[in-house]
DNA sequence: AATAGTATTGCAAATGTTTTCATAAAATCA
DNA sequence: TGATTTTATGAAAACATTTGCAATACTATT
């Protein structure tokens, strides 16, 4: 019964209807203070009666700013983006904005498309995460003049503003940690690195770490897993598979970490008694596992909000000023690093 | 040197470098059979060289579809939402269409809010998960006539067309699991059933099957734990408490399971022999515990990739036919349910 | 009561496209 | 070769809004 000319429901509508015109309808919106109460009212009434939505795409048309921001992701799916994502959105959501989410799964080619999608949208900005990126999607960028910021990660070098964290720094905090328990046969278990800035820079400083205190890490203690608990646990358990066998493991991210705490248990060792394991990210649910999980916390949630806060400041400052936010690290000790056991490197497990 | 007159690259100044109309140009992108391929040409060198994007904004105040499609979850964070929000991201990406996120945190007001903000976006349709929505929510969608969708959840009786799974069943299955194993003293572990229809469809459903074989769960092997895995470990950790603690665990979800599951690790109970547990979803993950986890698999992927789908084709189709799917479970089998002890509810715990 | 100032409103142009209609050029046919 | 169809293009209207400018009505000041 509200709109009868189902669809038809414009702001000319609504100002036929309030009998004024429309003109002073947008007004009623966008400037409010400079319309007669009276008349805002009327208009109210009108915009109740019949339905009215306002039309950003039109707004858009008009050099206004669309309302929405893009943010590129290579995944959607796994925790510790999804926490981000998450913080992101509500955050930007508070500054009024939407969220336009596109994910290419790991291929820069695919992000480039996706940006390239977003800007056809006309976003008031796009958030990349992550520091790498196609030659192509930064021209893209810079060409189309908006609003850009990379998340996630933090790096000095970075020609985009970035909130973020330093992986460099998590990474020496990791072997730190370890250091400061006693261990010094560290088994390593990381991700490929080539096209993931976050491990590299992770690995490149444990080693730096290590060998500071004159520790390297012979060929047989290091191993590649990628980001999937299963395959961690199985690349866990051969590395296990040697006497000695380290006293700790420092894994590249808690979905590795989680996978080797599965293989222990596998394996029927104790935690942190034969062997202790550090990750890194403090993922959601890396503090249920049993025992809990010691790991750098990289705070997703603060970076996500602190990005959208800040980008949406950025985007609707009068005279934007750059930004960039080194988020800090923090060494959560739960359960699953000890002390070494007395005779480093002993072999009891079956 | 691309765009000289910044950000003045539109339609008519890719005409004028093509010397073209501006008709012309519109029609090389949306029907380029009706254009000279020499004329093509020459306008897509002249698109190239102004890196000229098109702008949906316009586009959409003609009538044409925005090329958006909105989604509204509870959460970003869950691991099962993620992986629906992934699998309906790329299923939509396929058909040209992006993704406007909102979530609402439970909240069916905020849900009725961010329908509104995508509304005023234009999306093209809008997809809720869950079949709990307010009244002034259902009201608006029609309203505004536009395609609605519900995601997750299956029932016949709802008023928009959904692509899910039946909870109901889902908990049928699991009861039925247990019960062939022998097991007929079972210990429930539900979040809260007030505003959820889906852990409410599986609860009666469990206590129905139960029933049909003459057995009643008793107060005390009921308990209640929300979204949270370590909540859910103390929750079932009170419950394992009494002597003799059941045979088996049901429990709502995953989650509740896998918290469940690292009780009993804490308990040093052993599982499947001392005792079984069951979830429901097969979450990212529950394959990954050790033992990994018996459960009734959703099949979150296939749910978020079948919305995705059907729902592109019926905005894009001329004569769009409702629809709805019921999405197949599966009772997956892994370590953690085992027949019933020789002595049911036999005590060997500390 | 006349003047100046302010508050409120409407008109019309502008935004970047798409599409209908008309026209011109080229190709086909007899 | 002239008539007819087909192909290719452009002009202009339409889409839903915002905003600068102008006009009107009201209030305050002298």
């Amino acid at each position: 019964m509200a709109n009868f000319q189902k669809g038809k429901v414009d702001i000319v509508a609504v100002a036929k209807a309030a009998k004024v015109s429309a003109s002073t309808v947008s007004r009623t919106f966008n400037h409010p203070d400079l319309v007669n109460p009276a008349t805002r009212k009327k208009i109210n009434r009108a915009v109740q009666k019949l339905g009215y939505i306002r039309n950003r795409a039109a707004q858009t048309m008009h050099g206004k700013r669309s309302g929405t921001i893009g943010l590129v992701v290579p995944t959607i799916n796994h925790a510790i983006f999804a926490e981000v994502i998450q913080a992101f959105s509500d955050s930007i959501d508070k500054a009024g904005f939407s969220l336009l989410l596109a994910s290419h799964g790991y291929n820069l080619d695919r992000e480039y498309a996706m940006v390239r999608k977003l800007l056809e949208h006309r976003v008031d900005g796009v958030a990349l995460v992550g520091l790498e990126h196609s030659e192509a999607t930064i021209r893209l960028i810079e060409q189309q003049g908006i609003p850009a910021l990379e998340i996630w990660n933090y790096a000095e070098t970075s020609e985009l503003p970035c909130v973020g964290a330093d992986n460099h720094q998590a990474g020496r905090m990791a072997a730190e940690h370890l250091l400061a328990l006693g261990h010094r046969d560290i088994g390593l278990i990381f991700p490929d690195t080539i096209g993931n800035d976050r491990a590299s820079h992770r690995l490149s400083a444990v080693l730096e770490a290590l060998g500071s205190r004159n520790i390297t890490v012979p060929d047989h203690r290091k191993t590649e897993a990628p980001y999937s608990v299963s395959q961690a646990k199985q690349a866990t358990l051969d590395l296990l598979d040697q006497r000695p066998h380290p006293t700790a493991l420092l894994c590249g991210n808690d979905v590795i970490a989680q996978g080797a705490l599965f293989a222990t248990q596998k394996l029927r060792l104790r935690v942190p008694d034969d062997l202790s394991i550090i990750g890194i990210g403090d993922f959601k649910g890396s503090v249920d596992v049993e025992p809990g999980l010691t790991t750098i916390r990289i705070p997703a949630e603060t970076i996500g909000k602190l990005a959208g806060e800040r980008f949406t400041d950025y985007i609707t400052s009068d005279e934007p000023t750059n930004f960039s936010v080194c988020c800090e690290l923090k060494c959560i000790v739960r359960g699953t690093t000890g002390k070494t056991p007395m005779q480093p490197g002993a072999l009891r497990n079956t």
